[in-house]
DNA sequence: AAGACGAAAGTGGTTGA
DNA sequence: TCAACAACTTTCGTCTT
C-alpha cells in the first residue's frame, strides 16, 4: 500500500537547522538553487552553490565519459602516477573469468607492459628511490606536502646525475633533510641517521652536493621552529614558551645566534624562561631533549643573559 | 645529594692559503 | 692538502641550594 515517491530530484544532504521549525532536515535542491526544509517547507536560502558539474549524466558510462579529472599528479608516485596498468586478475571488464587463449595473451602482453614501463634506468632509480624515501618518510612521520618536496629533490638530483656513484638511500637522506629543512620541520640529520641503512657521513656529503648543484631554496635551521617540540618535550607551561620565543626572537635581532647550534639557543632561552615564569627545569633535563650538553645550554645561557640585559627579579 | 658553575683538553667540521 | 679556527663535547673539581 506504499505509494512511491516521483523521480527524485533532491540530492538529500543534512544542514544547519532550520530557523522556521528548529528541525535539521535540510535538502538542497541545486536545480533551483533553493534550501528547503523537509519538517515545514521552509525555503532558507535561495543563493546556494552548486559544487557538481555543469553537464548531467544519465548513465554511469555517461558519466565516465563526461568527466573531466582523474586522480591528483603526484611527484612521489616513480611515473608521476599516470601511467597505465594491466590488472592481475584474469577477469574481463564485466567480471568474468578469462578463456585459456586470451589469459595467455593477457600474460604476455602484462610480461612487456611491465618490462617497457621499468626498461630505463632512470626509471627503475626512481622506483627504489621513492619506495626508501616513503619507507623513511612514515618511519620518521614526515608529512604529505613535505614527502612531495622530497620527491622534486631527488628527481632534480637525479637529472643532474648527482645520484651516479652514490647510494640512493644517501641521496633520498639528504633530500628528506632538505625538505625538512624547507618545511620548517625540525630533525637532525642524527634522526634521519638512524633510520638508514648508509652513514652519516654519506648522507651529509649528499647533502652539501644537493645544496650546491641544484637549485633550491633551503632555509637555514631556525631556533625558533624547534621551541614547539622542545617545549613539548619539558611539558611547559604556555607563558614560559611565550617568554621563550621572545628572548630567541630578541636573540637574533641582536645578532648573537650565528653559527650557534640551534638546540642550545632555544635550550638556553627554554631555562631562562623557566626561571623568570617559574616554571623551571634542570640544565640536564633540558640538555637532554635539546640534544646538546649542559656545558653549552651555560654558554648560551650566559651571552643571553649578559647581551640582552636580562635580570632576575626573584633574586633578592 | 642534586644542581650549577667553570676550567681544561679533545673532537669533527669549515675556511682560506 | 693542510693548518688554523670556532663551536661543541667530555671530564672533573668546586661551590650552592
Amino acid at each position: 500500500m506504499v505509494k512511491l515517491a516521483g523521480p527524485r530530484r533532491f540530492r538529500i544532504n543534512v544542514r544547519e537547522v532550520c530557523i522556521g521549525c528548529g528541525e535539521s532536515l535540510f535538502t538542497n535542491d541545486y536545480t533551483r538553487g533553493e534550501n528547503i526544509c523537509t519538517s515545514c517547507g521552509l525555503v532558507s536560502s535561495d543563493r546556494i552553490a552548486n559544487r557538481g558539474p555543469e553537464w548531467r549524466a544519465f548513465t554511469a558510462e555517461e558519466r565516465d565519459s563526461r568527466e573531466r579529472t582523474g586522480a591528483p599528479m603526484k611527484l612521489s608516485i616513480a611515473d608521476k602516477g599516470l601511467s597505465t596498468m594491466i590488472d592481475w586478475r584474469n577477469k574481463d571488464a564485466n567480471g568474468r573469468a578469462l578463456t585459456t587463449n586470451t589469459r595467455a595473451t593477457i600474460y604476455r602482453m602484462r610480461k612487456w607492459h611491465i618490462r617497457s614501463r621499468v626498461q630505463s634506468s632512470h626509471h627503475r632509480n626512481l622506483g627504489i628511490a621513492m619506495s626508501e624515501m616513503e619507507r623513511l618518510s612514515s618511519q620518521l612521520g614526515i608529512p604529505r606536502e613535505a614527502r612531495e618536496t622530497v620527491a622534486l629533490i631527488y628527481r632534480k638530483a637525479l637529472a643532474k646525475r648527482l645520484v651516479r656513484g652514490r647510494s640512493i638511500d644517501s641521496v633520498v637522506a639528504a633530500a628528506i633533510y632538505l625538505a625538512c629543512r624547507i618545511h620548517r620541520i625540525p630533525r637532525r640529520l642524527d634522526e634521519i641517521v638512524t633510520e638508514t641503512r648508509t652513514n652519516r657521513k654519506q648522507i651529509s656529503q649528499a647533502v652539501r652536493l644537493v645544496l650546491s648543484k641544484v637549485d633550491v631554496e633551503v632555509p637555514l635551521a631556525s631556533a625558533k621552529d624547534l621551541i614547539p617540540r622542545l617545549s613539548s618535550d619539558l611539558g611547559l607551561e604556555g607563558r614560559t614558551v611565550r617568554r621563550a620565543t621572545e628572548i630567541v626572537k630578541q636573540a637574533k635581532e641582536g645578532r648573537i645566534t650565528v653559527g650557534k647550534d640551534p638546540g642550545g639557543i632555544v635550550g638556553a632561552a627554554l631555562y631562562i624562561a623557566g626561571i623568570l615564569e617559574e616554571d623551571r627545569r634542570t640544565q640536564r633535563e633540558i640538555a637532554k631533549v635539546s640534544h646538546v650538553t649542559e656545558v653549552t645550554i651555560r654558554n648560551r645561557y650566559k651571552e643571553l643573559v649578559r647581551s640582552l640585559g636580562i635580570i632576575f627579579e626573584n633574586d633578592f
